[in-house]
DNA sequence: CGAGCTGATGTTTACGTAAACATTACGCAA
DNA sequence: TTGCGTAATGTTTACGTAAACATCAGCTCG
C-alpha cells in the first residue's frame, strides 16, 4: 500500500525538475502552442516522472468554471430516469465535464428548496433538473447566479430551457394503433397527478378518442408501480366492454397483465394492453408488450447539449426541444374479440 | 430574468459590509466559536443581504478536500446499480458529501483505465467502485495518491474495502428452500461469467446440493437480462425431470417464466421458480416471483460509511462488509407435481 | 547596421478561503 | 495600580493555477 501522505505534485515540482517555470509547465498542460518542442519534451516528461495531476480546484478557483454538471432528481427507481442520467453521463463526460447528483429526499418543496441551497454552494456550472418544475418554483429564487438550467417533463415554460419525449405523440400513437385494430374505444391508466408527463399522455388519450368521434371511458389511477397497475387491472377486469387498454408507463402495464391474466381474461385475445416507456424487460413480460418507445439516450444527449450551449456560449434562449418516440408493436395487442378481419 | 453578470460575493464584500475583516466572516461561517453573538449578527445580516455562497472551488484548493465522493460503474441499467447509487447518493448528502458520477462506457480494462485517469484530475477524496474489481486491477498504478476506495461485487480481496450483499448466503436459502419443499433438486441460471456475484451465487447453488447429497445438474448461462433467461428458460422446459429453478437475478427470471408459460410448463404447478434482487416488480410477475431481497439501500450506506471512514479518520484496515440478504417468498414456489404433502 | 518585430519564456498577480500568527481590550489578581 | 491572561478580532500568508504583462534573443528589412 503506498503512503498517503505523498503531498500532491504542483506545476512547481514539474517546472523545477524540467528547469522551466511553472507558466510554461501551465503552457505545457494547457496545449498552448507557443512552446517550442524541446521544452515541451521536458515538461512532459517531468509531468511522467513526478506523475503530475492538475489540480482541479485550484483550476475552477482561477478560471471560474468547474466543468461540472449538476443534476437534480428526486429517485433514481424508475427506469426513465436512471436511463436518463446514464445517457447524460455519458455525454458529460464526452464534452469533458462530470456530473454531480443532487438527490432530493422527497418530492415536496421544501426538500427541493434544500437541494437547491445546496447546489449554491456545489461547484457546479449548470443543472439538469429531472423533475416536475412545479416543484421548482419556490426554489428559483435561490438559484445562485451564473448557474444554467435544463428541465425535463415540465410544463411548457419559457423560462427554462425544457427536453422532454414528445408524451402526446407517443400517447396518440398508441391509441391509433388500438383503434386500427378495430377497438370501439380505449381504456386508460395514468400515473401520478403530478406528473406533466402522465397529464399530457392523458391528454394525448383523450384527445386522440375525441378526434376519432369514441367513447371517453373514466380514466384509472396509477402511481407509475407495478402495484398499482394491478389494482387498475382488476378493475378493468370488470368492464366487460373493455377490449383495448393505454397504461401510461410499462410497469403499471405488467400489473394490468397479471391482473387480467388472474381474472382470466386472456391478453391480447379478449383484452389489447399498450404501455409507454419500452423498458428492456418488457419483451419479456407475458405476452411481449406493445408499447411506445422513449429515446432516453436521445433525451439526455439533449439536456447535455442545451445545457452546454448556455454555459459555454451563453445562449439564454429557452427552447423546447421533443425527442420523438416510436411505436413497439408487439405481441399484447390483437383485433377485438369477435373481430374476424 | 437575473443579469447572469453579476460576479460571485466573496467573504471580502461581506466583511466590507459587516464592518469586520474576512477573517471574521469566515469564521461565523464555520461556525467557529470565539465570535461574540452582536458581530455573528452583523455578519449573517451582510451574508444574507449580498447572498452570499461560500465559493467551494477556494475551499477545496485551501483546505485540501473536495467533500466529494467519486462513483465509478459500468451501467445503471441493471436494478441493483441504480438503486445502490441512489442509496450512496443519499447517504453522502446526509454526510454533507456530494457525488460525482463517473460511466464507464464499456466494461474493458481501457476503459476503465481511462475513467482512473480522468478521476486523477477529479476533485474527489475518495471512490466507490461498482463494478468487478478484475476490471480494477490494472488502473490501480493510475490511481491518485490520497484517494480511498472501495468496491462493491468484488473478489475477497485485502487491497479494498469491500461492500457486498451476503451472495452465497442468499443462493444458499433460496435452494434450500426449494429442496423443503420436496424438489429432488434444483438447476441454475446463471449470470455472465466474469461477475463475481454470479460466481458466488453458483457456487453456493452447487454447494448446497452438494451438502445436502443431491445430483447437480448443468448450469445454464444467461447474461443478466430478460431475453437471455428466455432463452434459458426454453431449454429448461425440455427437461421432463426439472421442477425447480434458481435463477441468479430477477429480470432473468421473468424471461423464465415467460419461456415455462410459452411452453406449457405451469408456475409453480410444475415448475418453481426462485429469483435473486427483489426488484419492484417481482411481485408483479405471472406468478409474483419467490426471490432474494437484497438490501440495496443498506449496502449504500456502507459503501459512504466506510469511504468515509477511510477519508476522515485515515483508517485503513481493508475489511470486508456483508449485507444480509432475507428470502421473500410469493407464489412462484410450491411442491413438486405429485408430492402429496 | 540598427530599429522594430516576433516568438519563446519568465515574473507578477489575483482568484476566495482559512490556518497561523499578531494585535487589541478588558478583567482580575497581586 | 500594574501586570498578565484571555477572549475577540485583525493581518499575513499560502494553497495551485493561468491571465496579463515583462523580458530577451534572434531575425528581417530599410
Amino acid at each position: 500500500m503506498s503512503r498517503p501522505k505523498a503531498s500532491r505534485v504542483s506545476m512547481a515540482d514539474v517546472a523545477r525538475l524540467a528547469g522551466v517555470s511553472s507558466q510554461t509547465v501551465s503552457r505545457v498542460a494547457n496545449g498552448h502552442p507557443s512552446v517550442v518542442g524541446t521544452t515541451r519534451q521536458q515538461v512532459l516528461a517531468a509531468m511522467k516522472q513526478l506523475d503530475y495531476r492538475p489540480n482541479s480546484a485550484a483550476r475552477a478557483l482561477k478560471s471560474g468554471q468547474f466543468r461540472t454538471i449538476g443534476v437534480i432528481l428526486f429517485t433514481l427507481s424508475s427506469t426513465g430516469n436512471s436511463r436518463t442520467l446514464e445517457a447524460i453521463a455519458t455525454h458529460a463526460a464526452l464534452q469533458g465535464y462530470a456530473i454531480t447528483l443532487i438527490p432530493v429526499a422527497m418530492p415536496t418543496q421544501d426538500s427541493v428548496l434544500g437541494a437547491f441551497t445546496r447546489l449554491g454552494e456545489l461547484a457546479v456550472d449548470g443543472v439538469i433538473v429531472i423533475m416536475e418544475v412545479h416543484l421548482l418554483d419556490a426554489a428559483t429564487v435561490t438559484l445562485p447566479p451564473n448557474v444554467q438550467v435544463v428541465v425535463v417533463d415540465s410544463d411548457a415554460d419559457d423560462r427554462y430551457t425544457v427536453v422532454d419525449t414528445d408524451q402526446a405523440d407517443g400517447a396518440r400513437q398508441a391509441v391509433t394503433h388500438l383503434l386500427e385494430l378495430g377497438h370501439r374505444t380505449v381504456w386508460h391508466v395514468t400515473g401520478p397527478e403530478e406528473s406533466f408527463a402522465s397529464q399530457r399522455r392523458a391528454q394525448a388519450w383523450r384527445d386522440t378518442l375525441a378526434a376519432a368521434g369514441r367513447d371517453v371511458p373514466p380514466p384509472l389511477h396509477g402511481d407509475w408501480s407495478a402495484e398499482s397497475g394491478y389494482r387498475a387491472g382488476l378493475a378493468l377486469a370488470e368492464e366487460p366492454g373493455c377490449t383495448a387498454v393505454f397504461v401510461s408507463n410499462d410497469q403499471m402495464a405488467l400489473g394490468v397483465l397479471r391482473a387480467l391474466h388472474e381474472r382470466g381474461r386472456a391478453v391480447p385475445a379478449d383484452v389489447s394492453v399498450v404501455g409507454f416507456d419500452d423498458i428492456p424487460d418488457a419483451s419479456s413480460f407475458i405476452p411481449p408488450l406493445t408499447t411506445v418507445h422513449q429515446d432516453f439516450a436521445e433525451v439526455g444527449r439533449r439536456c447535455v447539449e442545451g445545457i452546454l450551449r448556455q454555459i459555454e456560449r451563453g445562449e439564454t434562449e429557452h427552447g423546447t426541444a421533443l425527442v420523438p418516440t416510436r411505436l413497439q408493436v408487439r405481441t399484447s395487442t390483437a383485433p377485438p374479440p369477435g373481430d374476424s378481419r
